[in-house]
DNA sequence: CCTTGACCTAAACCAAGGTTTAGATCTCAC
DNA sequence: GTGAGATCTAAACCTTGGTTTAGGTCAAGG
């Protein structure tokens, strides 16, 4: 409780506070401030100072990477958001539709990919120039038949 | 034909040759080369010469990256591989297969993410120290209730 | 007042998966 | 045999998402 006091006293938090908080290093932190997905002020001293809302927006990033959003995106995504109030339903819904967009396309993605596999493994897949594995834009290939992808047996 | 003719008259291929073959850059089969993954012999003036069995290799390595597998695994996979001939169905499926589950951990990490976040969006995540989202390793805030990700309006 | 821990900056470093560049050498068709 | 184009090497560079290090400054309890 001793160590609780300084957070109780003043409503800034110091780049330390935020990161114990967050869950984030403080190298983290200053990397985000660098690409602008979070700002600060300086104390007399040059410390950052952070207003807590910066922990919902540590937060909302944390999710985005979790996504697997790339940072430019979030940083797009929260410039959309406001600096010194939660959002409302409205804005966030914004976001996370996008980002709930972004995630089916991968899924959607990998999940064709799959099965693509599953035919190569499973019919043997002996005409590979023609196997949409090697194919993924359905071009022809232009030098003669490919090498085969294993012996007949 | 002109060109073709160098082709024809010998079995070994420059490394421009299985670029052109394989659509994959002189600069990325030199890198494949570096972290063995392909193999090739020098002639006298010490030019990279190819088996056309690179060629299979090479598909193998693009499927692969198409999946989405890091090099060094590819490797690892192709050191099942033979070198000089097609691999068997056998050794095609000990790789496939195990691709496949890596394919599927992955869509299953989506889908749940996809789920989590669905959750969150519809729910109106008002307690979000419970989130799944934020808290996706079920750990309890150990600092009290962190900030609420949008207002109840 | 003084020491210790937190903080500051800039720059270097890491992984992956390559590409680009520079300068030298090789190959091949004519 | 010669010039153009292909190839060689090493090293630098690129992106993403940071971490580490070095050398200094700040803040605060005792």
């Amino acid at each position: 409780m001793e160590k609780r006091r300084k957070h109780e006293i003043h409503k800034q938090l110091s780049v330390g506070e935020v990161a114990q908080r967050s869950g984030v290093a403080v190298s983290a932190l200053r990397f985000y401030e660098t690409r602008g997905l979070i700002h600060s002020w300086r104390n007399a001293g040059n410390q950052r100072r952070y207003a807590r809302d910066v922990l919902r927006r540590v937060a909302v990033i944390k999710i985005a990477q979790r996504l697997g959003i790339p940072l430019a995106e979030i940083h797009d995504a929260l410039s959309v958001l406001p600096e010194k109030r939660a959002p409302s339903a409205k804005e966030w819904h914004q976001i996370s539709d996008r980002w709930r967009e972004d995630l089916d396309e991968r899924i959607d993605k990998l999940t064709k990919l799959r099965d693509q596999l599953d035919g190569c493994i499973g019919c043997g897949c002996l005409s590979l120039n023609t196997c949409p594995l090697r194919n993924p834009d359905d071009i022809a290939s232009e030098d003669g038949p490919g090498p085969r992808m294993f012996d007949p047996q």
